[in-house]
DNA sequence: GCAGAAGCTACGAGGGATCA
DNA sequence: TGATCCCTCGTAGCTTCTGC
């Protein structure tokens, strides 16, 4: 194995953005334009095909195109994510350098996996005091170690290929159990929108009991009242959460507790600001700020079906809300929804079934993880040289 | 081409109005 | 008078713009 700098593996370009005033750039789907969301963050170097931006041929001698196999990596904001270009061309932004590798010298697969390996070392250069950049010449004269033989690195990329394609895999079936779940509710209750099953229809206060988090302490980040035992969420634990919330960020102390509540496992949580709508269901008895509404069903519906039931609605509710600097909604608002009440058994029924796919999404999480893991050890060995020895 | 400024988004906290 | 509600504001982190 030999040290190198990226620019004696390929040319480096840097990217921009061509001029909004000339909008005829922007308005034919010509060519993708490709800005750091468009790219992959975790164990993948897969290039996503759907960019969400266009440029037409008339801007293409404005922006900075890279050719089919280039690898792309951002150097502003988040450093190093990584995609190698998968199109005949693509133009990209300036929070971007693009790679075009010598293919005489360097496999572009065997590159981009290379970058992905080194993606702490670029951030470790890429310290900034407000926002992380890689400049050209930094970039440029970044040293990594490689194999000598094109063959070695084809065989390391073939291997890092497959640990990846079956990580894409997997992400993609957990991706599909989450349809899964609202087909399952379709095939069972019809649209819950148009009710198309003439369900008999409660308001939500009718189904359950529906509370507001409390926090009354002023102010609300006093250091006296965190960092104890009593699990205390926001409205993001509950965003990121799909049907059920298994992490926390913050606790309450005893102080803490005092001034707050503590809902129990099982209850479903609600985002009434900033997050509109946005539900998960408790798995630890757990605190919660005004900015959350908590719902306990009772003998007429059941907590998963009202979860799901509130993601067919999530997008109205929040489109309804008022809008100041921050959008918000009110108990009021959320007691006079209008649900579908199907029979109870049949609701119980759609649990279990979640329950079974939650159960089987929690296994693939775990292995999705270990696969990651593998991946990462995978690349340990691979560009140490342990893995096919020169 | 670079890098700082400005803008945007997500999220949480502050605090006045209202209610019981 | 304390609790609750909800509108407004502040901050962090990132993205986009723009002037040199």
């Amino acid at each position: 194995m030999r040290k190198a700098y990226l620019y004696e593996l390929g040319s480096v370009i840097t990217g921009n953005t061509p001029p909004k005033k000339k909008k005829e750039y922007y308005m034919n789907s010509d060519i993708s334009f490709v800005k750091p969301d468009d790219l992959p963050y975790r164990q993948s170097i897969n290039f996503l095909n759907n960019s969400k931006c266009y440029i037409s041929f008339c801007a293409k001698d404005k922006a900075r195109i890279a050719p089919k196999k280039s690898i792309l990596v951002t150097c502003i904001g988040i450093i190093g994510k990584i995609a190698i270009v998968n199109k005949n061309e693509v133009a990209f932004n300036q929070q971007i350098n693009a790679i075009i590798p010598n293919e005489k010298v360097i496999d572009h697969r065997y590159l981009a996996y290379l970058l992905l390996f080194n993606r702490k070392k670029l951030n470790f250069i890429a310290n900034a005091p407000i926002v992380p950049i890689i400049n050209k010449s930094d970039f440029s004269n970044f040293k990594v170690k490689i194999h000598d033989d094109i063959m070695s690195q084809q065989k390391i990329a073939d291997s890092l290929d497959l640990a990846s394609s079956l990580i894409e895999k997997r992400k993609e079936q957990l991706e599909a159990m989450d349809q899964l779940i609202q087909s399952v509710f379709y095939e069972m209750f019809g649209d819950p929108v148009v009710n198309d099953k003439n369900w008999e229809m409660f308001n939500l206060s009718n189904l359950g009991e529906l509370g507001r988090g409390v926090s009354k302490h002023r102010p609300r980040n006093d250091e006296k009242l965190l960092g104890g035992e009593y699990p205390l969420i926001q409205t993001g634990d509950i965003a990121n959460s799909y049907i059920y919330i298994y992490d926390y960020k913050s606790t309450y102390s005893k102080l803490g507790l005092e001034q707050s509540k503590l809902w129990r496992k099982g209850t479903l949580c609600i985002t009434i600001a900033a997050n509109i709508a946005k539900t998960g269901i408790l798995t630890f008895n757990s605190c919660f700020p005004d900015s959350v509404v908590g719902f306990i069903a009772n003998e007429k519906t059941n907590s998963i079906f009202i979860n799901v039931w509130f993601s067919f609605f999530q997008e109205i509710i929040e489109n309804s809300a008022p809008e100041s600097a921050q959008k918000n909604i009110n108990l009021k608002i959320l007691s006079n929804l209008s649900v579908i009440a199907p029979p109870i058994d049949l609701q119980n029924k759609f649990a279990s079934i979640v329950e079974e796919i939650e159960a089987q999404k929690k296994v693939m999480e775990e292995s999705l993880q270990e696969m990651e893991n593998n991946f990462n050890a995978l690349m340990q060995k691979a560009f140490k040289g342990e893995l096919f020895p020169e």
